[in-house]
DNA sequence: CAGTGGTCTAGACCACCGG
DNA sequence: CGGTGGTCTAGACCACTGC
């Protein structure tokens, strides 16, 4: 098929496993189906099961298997999109921004988000914890700091630690003049925290989306978002709900 | 410490010796400096080599080592930040796009690219390759297909498959009013001939940026490119070169 | 409780790089 | 050539889910 031409080198059994299922999950299975477990499928194809594990672990950071420990493998509906752009100028906590404010509390965030800060040291900030649902799945959380200078007219001590205080301090923000904001994403592994938040296992891949937001003349917040990188697709601008990457359709089984 | 306590179902042991390793690296190692190999690190923690190397690829995951065969575990120097929006309004090929472009020639997009065009089937599109390079690295390869009717001045017929289509295709684009754009940031694995360009092997992580261009009220490119998730930080609006996402700063060995 | 995926081991061989 | 990381095996045990 096409360029498949004769490999003198033959790649990587997990790699050509890990193509052989993919075209099965194409043509023999509907979405939400359980595959066999490990142990067959891995007879079947003839490996070790480590192998036949190395070949799922790519499919799964592709987005077309889910695994849950104790239950099984099944076959992963198309990613979602999730739109990270929506409001380009609006602060978070904006009227419906899809997030749901959790916790918040205050702390000293780590030093690389310290360090976003134009001359931040070890200063205690609003620390906002979030979650992002959609189709009735988490799939983000994220941590929102804010510098106590940000919003000055919030007294730490008038809301204690909780929901309450968390929607405190996206109020006042909103008072703010949001004067820009600068987005950047990478490959990162999940937390323990984040990883039990959306139900996934430590070291999971995410995708993180750190966001600065500019007011003042300075950096008045940062925002820190994991987004489940198995299940996500992050669109930017406004996007309509079409399906990509998947090399094949998704069909139902006979 | 901090909310390190007393772990009742201790934490796997790829997932503590990720953390004792990370933590080594911001205190004993210098970017670039060679670590030891993984025969002599497993014995050192008392683990076996699978799992010592089930942490190292965590960390190679979130950029903090840099793994070659034959040569070593160096560590690696924060990410790159790859801007991805500059010109937002722009086509690619545009002045001074941070794109080489490599080849072109005419072929039948995969079905998911298909399926971004309106109304599209097996056509034939101009597929043109580019790459990315930063820092004298290339961190990205691109395919962009372009429908022959988006740029009917072209007779493919006038310009041989090579560089000189691919530059030809992109100079026909610029004559286009570009009505908009969509962007999507996707986790993915690199195919075989995309991890060859990037100098990594078949199944390594990529940030895969999809883009839509409208134009005509339709859409008239689309652009698939694949970034080293392992060294790239994909920044959105103006972004300054700030490190981000290490929990350490990087610091010299003694 | 049985069955699933997740972790871990000890060892072997291969592919690649540099001297 | 020796040393590195990459692949693969066969087996064991653990943690979780659901019945």
């Amino acid at each position: 098929m096409g360029t498949t031409q004769l490999e003198s080198v033959p790649e990587p059994k997990y790699w050509h496993l890990r193509t052989v299922l993919s075209e099965a999950l194409d043509s023999d299975f509907a979405v939400g189906e359980i595959l066999p477990n490990e142990r067959d499928l891995a007879a079947r194809f003839g490996v070790a099961r480590a192998t036949l594990r190395q070949a799922l672990e790519q499919l799964e950071l592709e987005g077309r298997l889910q695994r849950r420990r104790g239950v099984g493998t099944t076959v992963a509906p198309p990613r979602t999109a999730v739109s990270v752009s929506t409001a380009q100028h609006d602060w978070p906590g904006a009227p419906g921004d899809a997030w749901q404010t959790a916790d918040a509390t205050a702390a000293v965030p780590p030093t690389a988000v310290a360090r976003l800060f134009d001359a931040a040291t070890g200063e205690e900030m609003h620390t906002v914890r979030r979650t992002r649902v959609a189709h009735g799945q988490a799939v983000a959380a994220e941590l929102l700091y804010v510098p106590v200078g940000s919003v000055p007219e919030l007294s730490a001590i008038d809301v204690p630690s909780g929901p309450a205080r968390g929607r405190a301090v996206l109020r006042e923000l909103q008072r703010l003049e949001l004067e820009g904001q600068e987005r950047a994403v990478e490959l990162g592994s999940a937390r323990a925290d984040d990883a039990k938040e959306l139900d996934r296992l430590p070291g999971a891949p995410v995708l993180v989306v750190t966001t600065r937001y500019f007011a003042g003349g300075r950096t008045a917040a940062v925002s820190v978002a994991t987004y489940r990188a198995d299940t996500c697709r992050l669109t930017f601008g406004d996007s309509v709900d079409v399906e990509i990457n998947h090399p094949g359709q998704q069909r139902q089984a006979s």
